[in-house]
Parts: structure tokens; C-alpha cells; sequence
DNA sequence: GCAGACCTACTCGGATATCCGTTGTCCGAGTTCACTTGG
DNA sequence: CCAAGTGAACTCGGACAACGGATATCCGAGTAGGTCTGC
């Protein structure tokens, strides 16, 4: 029961990215020095959320990464689920069989109670992130954090952004 | 965001001996036999829910394991946090803080909106755990489980399971 | 002056080492039962 | 025949390796922009 630190990056990596304009781009670096961390490493983090379809990435000397949906359509599961894995935490090993008396498979076509109360938790567990988007921890951050630290990480992200050609042809 | 393997051994063996009498024991190794476990490494794990106040140890060749207090006093959160520790899964490491713009500690007074969710999180997950008792799982394998593979549970624990006061020496 | 091609710089992405935790195993401390032996 | 001492066997407990995954790092593929050259 421990989650990788790549989780708490990775929100906050998100909650900075919704502060960027609409559809410009953040780079790894610029997010890896915002929280101190090393940049080769977040990559692999981002790269998880890439394929989640939670970032866009975009390559290049002007790329970076950025949302691939609204702030309101993205949730703490959503994120902790492309770090972590969608797999539950507790996985039947159904060792009730592995007994030195060995019973018919018919015996156990029910599924154990243990692991049943244990996925239940967990579905409580998940439905709790889930309540929680990403827009909400923007929008408290905003309301409850200090002045001084939102605006220091507005200034950074205004700093850092990157537009994606501004009079280009692909403008919607 | 994975458990380990003794969180199930540890819940099948404490339901296991729900099913001993009023101060019998059992020895590690028939536990380990029970669910074709490694002795060595079962014997780990129970020490840890000994360590916790759940299960009670009795050395000698007649000793064994037996649970400190009813099932219906034991949880799943009690026997999941003796196995894998108390600690919340996720742990903040405050890297907000550790951006290249420092900002006075002051700042950081209010806790973290992302570790106040993860923790919200949390909690729901050990509510969830805290309502199943040892009893229920026991009462529900015993109502909806195979006969034939209760049964056979109840017989082993039957033969393996040792008298503190042997006024008999009647075995088979 | 302008268009095209080339070159550079910057980005992400995956492949590659390193470190820590869980897994798995072993041997030692302690206790109770059974046997032996002396009264 | 009975009781105390002795031995042994069985138990738990903690200390000692081995594997796997997370952590951390580096180098390569790809792209956009800037620059140079020819027209």
C-alpha cells in the first residue's frame, strides 16, 4: 500500500498545465524545474499521462505538453490510474486452493469474500478521486493557497508557455 | 499502488483461526500447509499481526498462533495495516515548495489541496475496510462458500489445532 | 528582394543502469513433553 | 511405585540472501525555426 512519488508530480504537473493557455504548450524542463525535480525522470511520467490520453504532446523546438481535455474532464483517478496502473492494489491469489486437499474446481466457482471486501474498498477508494477534478485543485489552489505563491506560479507558466503557431492555417 | 502478497495469506490465515477453539492454537505450519505457502515467509507476516496485538503467539512444541480477541473485534483495516503499515500511501513531498522561485515558508502554512484529496481518499478506503469484520468473512464463507471446501477447512483445523491443556491425549 | 534548401537547436520517446523494498530462506532462543533414573 | 532431573523435539523469533519494480539517467528520432545561397 504506497504510491509512487511519480503521483504527486504528476498532479501537480497537471494542475500547473491547466493554467496554460488554450492550446499552447508547457516543455518537460520548464515543468521539472517548476517543482525541483530531475527532468529525465518526469519524461516517463508525462509520457504515462501522454498515453492516457490525459496530455497532448507536441515535438519540436516549440513543443511541450499540454491538456488533451478541459480541466473539468479530467480526475484525480484519472491520473493516479496512468501512473499506477489500472489494476487493483489487491490481487486474488486464490490461494484457498493451493490447500494440501485438493477440491473439485466446482467448489469455487464463488468468489472469495476476501476479495470481494477488499475490491469494495477500493472502488470506494477509487470513487473518492474521482469526485475530485483537476479544475477543483486549480480553482482551490486559486482561492485558499497563498497570493504569493499563485502568483509566482502564473508568472512561471506565462514565462514558460509556448504558443502553437498563433496565424497559422490550423487555428479553430 | 499495489498491496503485497501477505495481506491475503494474513486474512486467510487470521480467518482460519476464527475457526479454532475458545484458547487452542495452531502452528505456523499448518497454516502454511493449509494454503501451500512458504512456512518460513507465512511466519513473517504473522508475526507482524502478533507484533500488532491481533494475533497471540504460544512457543514451545505444543504452541502455536490464536487470535488475541474475538472476530468480531478484528477488521480488515486492522490486519491490512499490521502488514503494511500504518502510513497513508501517499505521501506529500511537498514539491511545491521546491521550485526555483523561493517563496517565504508562510506561504506553505495551509496544507496541500492535492494531499488533502489524496487523503480524503484514503480514508474512504479504511472506512471501507473497517466495516468488515473477521467474523463477517468468516460468517459469509461458512454461508455462501462450497460445502465440500468448508468441510474440508473445518477438518483440518480440527487436526492440527492444539490444546493449551491436553486432559486427553487421544490422537489419531 | 524572394524562395528554396540546408543546418542547427530544441523537443519528446525509448532503451539503459542503479537503488530500495518485497520476497524467500535459514539458523538460533525458548519452552514443553517424554524418558530415564534414583529414592 | 513415584518423583525429580535430563534430554530431545517442536515451536516462534530475528538475522541473512535474492529477485522485482520503482527510481534515475542518458542517448537517439523527429520537428520547427533560423540562416545561407542561388535566382
Amino acid at each position: 500500500m504506497k504510491l509512487g512519488e511519480g503521483v504527486e508530480a504528476a498532479i501537480h504537473c497537471a494542475a500547473t498545465l491547466a493554467s496554460v493557455d488554450g492550446n499552447s504548450t508547457m516543455p518537460g524542463a520548464a515543468l521539472a524545474e517548476s517543482f525541483g525535480l530531475s527532468p529525465s525522470y518526469l519524461l516517463k511520467h508525462l509520457n504515462m499521462l501522454t498515453a492516457s490520453g490525459i496530455l497532448e504532446s507536441v515535438p519540436g523546438p516549440a513543443g511541450g505538453y499540454r491538456l488533451a481535455r478541459a480541466a473539468e474532464r479530467i480526475t484525480l483517478l484519472d491520473i493516479v490510474l496512468a501512473i499506477e496502473g489500472r489494476e487493483p492494489a489487491f490481487r486474488c491469489g486464490e490461494i484457498r486452493r493451493n490447500g494440501p486437499v485438493k477440491i473439485d474446481a466446482s467448489a469455487y466457482v464463488k468468489p472469495c469474500g476476501i476479495n470481494a471486501a477488499m475490491l469494495k474498498a477500493e472502488r470506494a477508494y477509487r470513487a473518492a478521486l474521482a469526485e475530485v477534478k483537476l479544475s477543483d485543485i486549480v480553482a482551490d489552489y486559486a482561492a485558499e493557497g497563498d497570493p504569493r505563491s499563485f502568483a509566482a506560479s502564473c508568472a512561471f507558466v506565462e514565462r514558460h508557455q509556448r504558443r502553437q503557431k498563433p496565424s497559422s492555417t490550423n487555428q479553430a
